[in-house]
DNA sequence: AATCATAAAATTGTATACAATATTTTCGAT
DNA sequence: ATCGAAAATATTGTATACAATTTTATGATT
């Protein structure tokens, strides 16, 4: 058998942290004290403060000077730059995807999706999130280009965030067969058919979200309380 | 008088440290000691490994187990990656900035480029490719899409890198005049023209450079080595 | 002299201790 | 009871101490 692991290292705290963040079982805002983890992985703050430090550095998490670090909670205009960004960089990247696609990817791919949609049959929401987003990430891997793909990477780790914040009551995480259809795209190497699904694949995904400016604004907060007796 | 400043954060170590690297003050495959920066920067160590995890990130220094960080020597895989990455984003960027353009900063960087040329009569080659670097991310602050622009920013570290590594000997750094027809076409706030003049820019760029496979390998160490009385 | 094993020194990795700063609680005044 | 000030508590920031590992130096053997 294989040599049982004794330590953990600062970055798979992260990624575990990351993980949790991804399938929203912690939220946006929540506060990650630095005790609370060192208890939870058995290892002291300096391990911790790196992990949490590497996450503040994908903007995953948001370290507030002497407060603390905490889920980030990303802004309209950083959602809105997000997804802007990966409409620039996905659909070009799963066009190089395209012509690298091999029978046993595709295979793999296949076996990724089955797991999407057991997951949502299950109603695991969290976990349909993940594995929606690692799909994404899976393609921009094939595409050969690690540079972009770190990019797209922590776009779509913060489009976890952003879908926490803002998605739509009662709007689908996914379409359904849209991440078929990709693979299918895919697999043929249709490159220019692989970006074109990608593209209408992430304007989806922005339709089930809610990007309007709120009118609440606190300086306005007067008018909205004036009138006092009911 | 303003107070003075007794403290110094690991943010700014970092930023001192990619300058020095931007500069080519210190050259790719130095070893960064922890010992010599903690003496250095006068903190602890426990500062100067916060800021170089920070660089680690970035992908300008990297940290080996046991052993330490050292100064980054990307890849020439790496090195096309980069500029592949650039010619995608920062054309596009200087598109949008065009349309964001205003007086003020039309004259800031007016400014900035004199200075440029300034370091180059000087012949302070470190400062030229500083300054040259800080145009560029001027640039794309001014696309105000902080996200794009702090991928180009981490593109643009790295590339001096790439300068340092793989710069055809003899090859000048910059057109003189490109980063001035840039600003020109920027202050027309014609996008058109900034984005073409941005792509034929990153194309002299990389002519500067030599990226081709080397045909020497470790293998073949041997034979090269095999005639011995000279 | 060259090579290998071993020992010494130096460097990084992690935990802990203490300092600085926030947060919470307590308690008195209104 | 509500508010506010002050003490108590808890948390983060930095430095230091110790452990683990690598690098360099030493010396015996061929």
């Amino acid at each position: 058998m294989p040599a049982l692991k004794t330590t953990i290292t600062a970055r798979e705290i992260g990624k575990a942290i990351a993980k949790a963040i991804h399938e929203h079982k912690v939220l946006p805002g929540t506060k990650l004290g630095e005790d609370e983890l060192s208890e939870i992985y058995g290892v002291s703050r300096t391990l911790v403060r790196s992990a949490l430090q590497g996450l503040s550095h994908e903007q995953l998490v948001d370290i507030q000077p002497n407060r603390g670090a905490f889920v980030s909670k990303p802004s309209l205009r950083e959602a809105r730059e997000i997804f802007e960004a990966r409409a620039l960089l996905e659909p070009r990247t799963a066009r190089s995807a395209a012509f690298r696609m091999t029978q046993d990817t595709a295979r793999r791919l296949k076996t990724h999706i089955d797991d999407e949609h057991e997951a949502l049959a299950q109603n695991d929401i969290g976990k349909a999130l993940w594995l929606s987003g690692v799909f994404h990430i899976e393609i921009s891997k094939l595409a050969d280009q690690a540079t972009i793909g770190r990019f797209i990477e922590s776009l779509i780790a913060r489009s976890s965030l952003i879908i926490a914040l803002y998605r739509k009551r009662d709007s689908a995480l996914c379409e359904k067969h849209a991440h078929h259809a990709l693979l299918e795209a895919l697999s043929q190497k249709d490159g220019a058919r692989a970006e074109e699904l990608m593209q209408s694949h992430l304007v989806d995904l922005v339709s089930a979200l809610d990007l309007r400016e709120k009118v609440s604004n606190p300086t306005k907060l007067k008018d909205v309380l004036g009138g006092l007796g009911a």
